[in-house]
DNA sequence: ATCTATATTTTACGCGCGTTAAAATTTTAT
DNA sequence: ATAAAATTTTAACGCGCGTAAAATATAGAT
């Protein structure tokens, strides 16, 4: 850098102010400087630059899997946004896998991030670590809520997403029973399950939840077994199934095709399944699937951008905010 | 630092070296840090220790485009076995953008990575940007080969797997056309282009390519509006449909079932469809779908390894190595 | 031309750690 | 017990940059 402040007639602290915000100097000395990086093609050395500087432009972006399309949209949203403010994200992948979580929340210790984006796994075992992390960190929830932690949460209204859906299938046809995994790890997964009785309870229709045996993240494979099963069984008590979440449908779909079960609601079709979350593959399924969209680009800009505020301002909400963005009924072919 | 010491009872420079390589100080000596670690938890700064050692511990891994399952399954295996190496990852995405490629190798440029592993777009008009950066860092390249740069290529043998899934549909049936998108931006599509054409001219069957308009990365969408259009026109030459990847698969056999058309094998079946890469939602098409798996786990791990060893010696390899592993052929019920 | 507010330069210190050389200490082998 | 080898300590320098304070230069307004 003394170099540099040498060949380009600029000396080094305005350098470094330059770099740091290069419309904090005066145009002609920012045109100066520009000239001489065409040249000499210097940068700073990020290390140096972290070291000294009170807080470093990172923002550490951790999700639960990016093996799960929902995650990795929703990453690449989140990335964009902080590319876009200025900051350079960092991202963590748990693998499915909390101990994961854990491990990526310390490492991003060492990084000194001025913030974080996390989606959690959301289970109770791992709130203490996600507390103690917060106190040194201003963090911003998205996905799955971890109630009364970090400086907020952003995420889908499942009471309102499930309503919308459970509202129109119990207009089009026989009421929805529901399919889940029996002991979620995700927050959401709960959110879902409870909505899904209020609603029912709402429509003054019988509520029946189904709940498989499986391990977590394997969602199509639980459905594909797991539901085939009960269809096999033909132990619904309904024609009509609500899935937790787009994955179990999927799974849920390929048993009921191998099955010759037909799907849909057109002429000679034998059941109705739908999902949640409008998963990427949701259109390509036989036949495609009716479910949930939630807003991915939405949630993503609304976290950012919560947490950029709280870095602008320097201070820490008082109050924690919690804001849920609507999902919008998906209409495919089956349901 | 220099606390840390007081209290340990070490001196600094003895820390340092402890933290550098742990098996480098004498047992007693780690045995004492290791106690003052779990009641001071201290840690080493990572911007003061990376700016003044020679070379950092972090690998850069760059994957085109993490919403797709292909990529974001060989990244966690390569992210892995860096970890396991003891080197710290770095995960960029390039979004499905060449110009995301560029930038980010431009970010690595000032984390100073160790080594790069990178899977690249393949375009031509990158050559010059990939080779300018394996001037100043070892890179590795998996699933996609730029012929003659950097100092190794891991990847899947194309030839080999298509031979083993057209030997296997003319054994079993008519001889298959190909389909796939016009202008690929993956050299990987190439190759399975020219080793479907091989493939068939040794069998001494015709080959018939059918070539789809449309955006890379939206492979599931071409596959559906120029499949479908395809099927719809009866325009295929043959009952069997092999396709450039799985993506495209996913899409046509969505465009089939919409279409009353039976895909299979089995009793009624009116066409065969097969993809490359054992896609994670292959096995739950409707019907599920045949195809070749390529062995995730071994690429990344030989490109990680092969990188280490790079870095360990310290020197670059006089001959660059290219390392093609087999496919295996998936049968399941779509052909 | 003069003044004032703003921007830049000069000078100097410190960040947290890697690294080195020489001296002191401990361990191992004889 | 003693010499040799291995390890640790002491002391000191440097990495590349942020930052602060004081001195100086520049720009716009009067």
């Amino acid at each position: 850098m003394e170099e540099f402040a040498a060949v380009s007639g600029i000396s080094r602290p305005t350098l470094s102010k330059y770099f740091n915000d290069p419309e904090s100097v005066r145009q002609s000395t920012r045109e100066k400087v520009e000239r001489a990086l065409t040249q000499y093609d210097y940068r700073p050395n990020v290390y140096a630059v972290n070291q000294n500087r009170r807080t470093t432009r990172n923002i550490g972006v951790v999700l639960p899997n990016l093996a799960d399309p929902f995650f990795s949209e929703i990453g690449r949203e989140v990335e964009l946004a902080c590319i876009a403010a200025g900051y350079s994200p960092i991202l963590l992948s748990s693998h499915g896998n909390p101990e994961q979580e854990r491990r990526n929340l310390e490492a991003l210790r060492s990084l000194k991030p001025a913030g974080v984006l996390l989606a959690p796994f959301g289970r109770v075992s791992d709130r203490k670590d996600i507390e103690n992390f917060c106190k040194d960190v201003p963090v911003v929830l998205f996905d799955a809520n971890v109630e009364g932690l970090c400086e907020a949460f952003v995420g889908t209204d499942n009471f309102q997403s499930v309503d919308l859906i459970v509202e129109y299938l119990c207009r089009s046809g026989m009421p929805p029973c529901f399919f889940e995994v029996k002991s979620p790890l995700n927050p959401n997964a709960n959110k879902r399950r409870q909505a899904y009785l209020t609603s029912m309870a709402q429509h003054g229709v019988e509520a029946h939840i189904y709940q498989a045996e499986g391990e977590d993240w394997g969602f199509e494979e639980i459905g594909r077994t797991e539901g085939g099963r009960l269809l096999r069984g033909n132990l619904f008590k309904t024609d009509t199934i609500l899935c937790s979440n787009d994955r179990l449908a999927i799974g849920m779909m390929s048993a009921a095709y191998h099955l010759g079960i037909r799907v849909g609601h057109g002429e000679g079709a034998m059941m109705r399944i739908a999902g949640h979350d409008d998963h990427p593959f949701s259109r390509f399924t036989c036949p495609s699937l009716t479910t949930i969209a939630q807003d991915y680009a939405a949630i993503a800009n609304r976290a950012a951008t919560t947490l950029f505020n709280i870095l602008d301002t320097g201070q820490r909400p008082s109050v924690r905010e919690e804001t849920l963005f609507d999902g919008s009924l998906v209409m495919r072919n089956s349901a």
